[in-house]
DNA sequence: CTGTTAGCGCCTTCAA
DNA sequence: TTGAAGGCGCTAACAG
């Protein structure tokens, strides 16, 4: 059988198609029993308007884009799925749009015009800074923006204060009396700048400086974010003489790896090692990861809301905020340093 | 500036719209110079097809819907990325669709036709069981469906030997020696039957009972598949008196969350506790689980493909195998039991 | 409050 | 191989 079409509808109900699109899309000057009935006949016969032909018609296609540099990562999975939810209550679908490069993961693809033009209404950026030119797109298609982790020009953008979340973990440590503190999680040279990465080194830093503690350079580690690969850093550094008596990484995705390499070398954590994270990944609580917690389903629904505020469907007073708090949450895997 | 369109191409290539539409779509039927032109012409302007229009008037969104129950899981974001990247290659999107609801975790929304209806060209099912209503509007709307792990009707589906994987753990502790094998997965009664638990459960069965070993019910562990709750089993099992000397966990993250609760109890891995874990997740390695690795990204990559040939934008003939191999990957995690 | 009437930008017969 | 013309189904003025 053939889907109707708004003219179905217009026929069954008695009424002009222009009235009934009009009743479907809540617009006010319609009588209330007019509407009932339109409301009626479309129910009936089943009637769902095509997003091809209002999208034409409108202008808006109820798609909107997300970008990211790369979506296995926890961070992604759990802002995505908020953002995803807080979207379809507005009616509204996501376009994923992963710029991750498989050969190469420092480099990555570029957002293109074919990509964005006509086919989304909005675009939420999460972690990504993007090139010039990919600016000038997005500057041009008028697409309104909403960032998160990283800005975007004046674009509203919500995530955590990486420096604090960062300066917390290391005063956590600290407190416990460590003084022999390394880091995990500055980004390698060759990637993309990203301001979180950025921001959290910068709070190590900040708090470490504030404690009178000089970190030597070989105890800051470059990594991808991944476990794996922190892991292998943190084998060499670890296997060396003179070890550190706590690692901060700037991911538990990172803690974690760093926990595998403690382990393999026969370090046992706390006892040898202290390991604080940042982030509350759901294999925290499970191993007993202290870290810092973030509400990434919170951040999710912000930046959603937000975009729709910005496309003019939603209160903008209803807007949460844009900085979220982070909460210490202390486990096992972090005591004081055993006296030498 | 207003964006060009069609008819901008045509008038910069003197031609007719018809025929840079013929033209930049790769139709036969076009002189190989007068297409050139056209190119030509549209490349200088910049121009790309309204999407939305193009919709409207060939019945294609050139976006394909994925339907999977959550999204935050190793599983989905690995082959959900594979996929994406592969359909970006046929110029195709992606429409994410989460069934997950929030509240209570057991039950999940309903596919509707508001979500379907003339917004996506086809599906690619995650995992997932559809209920009678959503197989019914899947049909009336004839969408080609994918399914991944767990079949649809008559639909290509792409996954691996879940019965032979779970048998291929089992028979690893088998062969170390062990006996008191308990087995965590076994999907809650409430929720939605899912082919994947229900095949691993069968297949530690169907290796037990050939090993002649009856195993008590209690060492079959119910599980939402999460490590934190794999965890909470564990907990039960691993303290009462009669202990198992290894468990096979149907995946890593469950797998992972046994290895927690060992490690609160003061268990040590692999010496009191072997585990096995299937999927072979980023954190195996650097824990050194033992595991039964799946390809995810070539699943993902098969699921598009053939999605893509069901659309007929492929070569059949080139679609790759739907039943993927696995292997036993040995690390650390598991050795033979203690002597008592 | 409701109906009429142009488009929205492209695809696709049908003729030439 | 190319062009002309009629939709695709809906929205948005503009009238009434």
């Amino acid at each position: 059988m053939q889907q109707p079409t708004i003219a179905d509808v217009a026929r069954a109900a008695g009424v002009s198609v222009a009235t009934v699109s009009r009743a479907l899309r809540g617009l006010d000057k319609v009588h209330p029993e007019t509407r009932e009935r339109v409301v009626q006949a479309a129910a009936q016969l089943d009637y769902i308007a095509s997003p091809t032909a209002s999208g034409l018609a409108s202008g808006r296609s109820r798609l909107i884009g997300i970008i990211t540099p790369f979506m296995a990562r926890w961070f992604f999975t759990g802002i995505m799925s908020a953002i995803e939810k807080t979207l379809r209550e507005h009616q509204h679908h996501i376009l994923l749009m992963d710029l991750e490069r498989s050969e190469t993961s420092m480099s990555r693809l570029s957002l293109t015009q074919g990509m964005l033009f006509k086919r989304v209404d909005g675009l939420i950026v999460i972690n990504v800074e993007l090139q010039d030119a990919e600016r000038d797109l997005v500057r041009r298609l008028g697409l309104p923006v909403v960032a998160v982790g990283s800005p975007f020009e004046d674009s509203p953008c919500v995530g955590i204060d990486d420096i604090g979340s960062a300066a917390l973990a290391a005063e956590h440590l600290l407190a416990l009396g460590h003084r022999k503190i390394a880091y995990v999680g500055r980004d390698y040279p060759e990637a993309a700048p990203r301001k979180t990465p950025i921001d959290r080194l910068e709070g190590f830093h900040q708090a470490m400086s504030r404690a009178g503690i000089n970190t030597p350079p070989t105890w800051v580690l470059d990594s991808d974010w991944t476990a794996g690969d922190s892991r292998a850093s943190a084998m060499a550094l670890l296997s060396g003489p003179d070890r550190p008596t706590a690692v901060l990484a700037a991911s538990d995705e990172m803690a974690l790896g760093v926990w595998g390499a403690a382990r393999q070398l026969g370090l046992e954590v706390p006892r040898d090692l202290s390991i604080v994270g940042i982030d509350d990944h759901e294999l925290a609580p499970v191993f007993g990861l202290t870290t810092v917690r973030q509400d990434v389903a919170a951040q999710g629904v912000a930046a959603a809301s937000t975009l729709l505020a910005l496309l003019g469907l939603y209160d903008p007073s209803a807007i949460p905020d844009q900085t979220f708090p982070v909460e210490l949450v202390i486990r096992g895997s972090t005591t004081a340093p055993a006296k030498p």
